[in-house]
RNA sequence: CGGAGUGUGGCUCAGUCUGGUAGAGCACCGCGUUCGGGACGCGGGGGUCGCAGGUUCAAAUCCUGCCACUCCGACCA
C-alpha cells in the first residue's frame, strides 16, 4: 500500500475523552473513530488488526476441532422467551420491532440460536461430540460503556457452544476449548493466566476466566509464577487425546482474580518468591452450565440406550475486539503501539525519505516490489513529508520493520533497518535487510 | 442507575467568574525556503460557541430545561 494513497488519519494529540492507553493509542493511530458511547466505526488500518486477530481466532478454533457458523445479530424475541432470558436479561438487552411489530433485539450473546440450530438437525448422541461458534458483532447496552473498545457496547465476539450426550464429554470438549484459547494468547503475543471463575448455580469447577498481563489493566490477578512460565500447549497436542493433564497442570496452580482471591490460600499454596500479584485484563471466559438451555428449549439427544436426555453444553467466549486493545495495553511505548508480527497491520514500511529524488525513489520502489512479492504486505511511505514526521507516524501505528530509504544511504549503496519493538537498527545493503524482514 | 465533570473550526485548549467585534497552537489550502526523528516565513479558508427557552439595548459569558460525552462506583467478552 501506498501511503499516499491510504486513509490512515494520524493525530499528534489525542482527543481528551480518551482516557486509557490503548484507546488513546488507537485513535491517534487512526483505527478507529468514536460514533457514539461505545460504538466505533473500524478505520482501515484498526480493521486490519481486528480481521487478523479473528484470524488466529478462528484457525485455533478450527484446529481444536470446532465449527464455524454465522448467527444473525437480529434475533427473535420468542427464542429469548423460551429460556426465560427475555425478561431476565434486563436493559443490557437492545430491543427492537420490526414493521409487523414483532419483537427482535440485537444479540448480546448467542445460547438460544444455537441451541435452535442444534435441535433442529441433531437427534442422536452418535452425532456428538459438535462444537459450534462464531465470529459476530454483539450489542451489550452496557450502563458504562468505556475505555474504547476496551468495553465498548458493540464488540467483536469469538463464542463458541459445545454439545455433549453426558458430563464426561462436556469436560473433554471443554478441556480442548481451555487449552484452544491458551495457543490463542501465545500467537497474540500475549502472556495469558487462566483464573477460577464464578460458576454461578451450576456450581462445579469449570469455568475459568483468561486475564492477560498488562501493566494498565483493570484486574488484578495473583497466581503462581509457575503458571506463567509454562506458557501454551502449542498446536501440536493431540486434541482427540485425553487432554486433562494438561488442564491439569495449568489448573492445580494458584490463580485467582481479585473477586475470587483468597490470600491465606495463595500463601499456602504458592511459596512467597513463587508469588506473582500483577495487573491483567479479562479477555475470554469459558464455561460449561450443563442443561441450562438444552432442557428448557427441549434440545434433547437420543442416547445409546434409547432415552432422551438434555444436551450438555458448555460455551467459549473471546472478545475479539477488546484484543486490540488489550494487546496495546499490553504492548505500546511512549512513541506508541508495538504489534506483534502476528497481527501488525503492515509487515513492514518503506519509508521513502526524499520523495522525488529520483535513486532515492527506484531503491524504494524496488524495496516495496521485493516486499510485496514476499508477502509481507508493506507500506510504501511516499509521502512528500519531512523525515521525522514519517517516523513518528510510523512508530506511532506499529509497523514492525522500518527499511529506511535515503540519499545518503543510497550514495553509499545502503539502507537502514530499524526494528520497531527494540528500537534496534543497522545499516546494510538492501537485499541483506530483505532477508532480515523476511526471514 | 447513584456521584462528579465537560460541551467553543477536524484535534488540543484559552475566553465564561466581572455580558460589549469569537481567539491561539496543531491540522488544511497557496507560494517560497527547507528536508535522517512531528521545520520555518508570508498569505488564506473554515466556528449559528451542544440544543431550546428566558433575562438584557446587547449573551460563548447570566437563569431554566433538555441532550450528548467523559470520569468514579455497582455489573460485564
Amino acid at each position: 500500500m501506498r501511503l499516499s494513497c491510504y486513509f490512515m488519519p494520524t493525530l499528534r494529540e489525542a482527543p481528551s475523552d480518551a482516557q486509557i492507553v490503548s484507546h488513546q493509542l488507537m485513535v491517534r493511530a487512526g483505527m478507529i473513530r468514536q460514533e457514539a458511547a461505545g460504538i466505533y466505526a473500524w478505520l482501515p488500518l484498526g480493521l486490519k488488526v481486528l480481521k487478523k486477530i479473528e484470524q488466529v481466532v478462528r484457525e485455533e478454533m478450527d484446529r481444536a476441532g470446532a465449527i464455524e457458523v454465522l448467527m444473525p445479530t437480529l434475533q427473535l424475541a420468542d427464542l429469548w422467551r423460551e429460556s426465560g432470558r427475555y425478561e431476565a436479561y434486563g436493559d443490557e438487552m437492545l430491543r427492537i420491532k420490526d414493521r409487523h411489530d414483532r419483537d427482535l433485539l440485537y444479540g448480546p450473546t448467542a445460547e438460544e440460536v444455537i441451541t435452535d440450530i442444534f435441535r433442529s438437525y441433531i437427534k442422536s448422541y452418535k452425532d456428538l461430540p459438535k462444537n459450534l461458534y462464531n465470529i459476530q458483532w454483539k450489542f451489550r447496552d452496557e450502563r458504562r460503556p468505556r475505555f474504547g473498545v476496551m468495553r465498548g457496547r458493540e464488540f467483536l465476539m469469538k463464542d463458541a457452544y459445545s454439545f455433549d450426550i453426558d458430563e464426561a464429554g462436556a469436560r473433554r470438549s471443554y478441556n480442548r476449548m481451555f487449552l484452544a484459547y491458551l495457543n490463542v494468547y501465545a500467537r497474540l503475543g500475549l502472556k495469558a493466566i487462566p483464573v477460577r471463575a464464578d460458576t454461578g448455580p451450576i456450581g462445579g469447577d469449570l469455568s475459568h476466566e483468561f486475564i492477560i498481563l498488562a501493566e494498565t489493566g483493570e484486574s488484578e490477578v495473583f497466581a503462581h509464577r509457575d503458571l506463567v512460565e509454562m506458557g501454551a500447549p502449542g498446536p501440536d497436542i493431540d486434541w482427540d487425546g485425553d487432554l486433562q493433564d494438561l488442564v491439569d497442570q495449568r489448573t492445580r496452580l494458584y490463580a485467582a482474580s481479585d473477586e475470587m482471591h483468597d490470600q491465606a490460600r495463595f500463601e499456602a499454596e504458592a511459596p512467597e518468591d513463587k508469588r506473582m500479584t500483577a495487573r491483567g485484563i479479562e479477555v475470554g471466559h469459558i464455561f460449561y452450565f450443563g442443561e441450562k438451555y438444552s432442557k428448557p428449549m427441549k434440545a434433547l439427544i437420543t442416547g445409546p440406550d434409547g432415552k432422551d436426555v438434555p444436551a450438555q453444553m458448555g460455551s467459549y467466549g473471546v472478545g475479539v475486539s477488546r484484543l486490540v486493545a488489550g494487546i496495546i495495553e499490553a504492548s505500546h511505548d511512549e512513541a506508541g503501539i508495538i504489534w506483534p508480527d502476528s497481527v501488525a497491520p503492515f509487515g513492514a514500511a518503506v519509508v521513502n525519505l526524499r520523495p522525488g529524488a529520483a535513486e532515492v525513489d527506484t531503491v524504494a520502489e524496488q524495496a516495496y516490489k521485493a516486499l510485496i512479492a514476499a508477502g509481507k504486505d508493506p507500506l510504501l511511505d511516499d509521502r512528500d513529508d519531512r523525515p521525522g514526521a514519517k517516523f513518528a507516524s510510523l512508530d506511532l501505528v506499529g509497523v514492525p520493520w522500518q527499511l529506511i530509504v535515503g540519499p545518503k544511504g543510497v550514495a553509499d549503496g545502503v539502507v537502514e533497518l530499524k526494528r520497531r519493538a527494540s528500537g534496534e537498527r543497522q545499516t546494510l545493503p538492501l537485499d541483506q535487510a530483505l532477508k532480515v524482514i523476511c526471514g
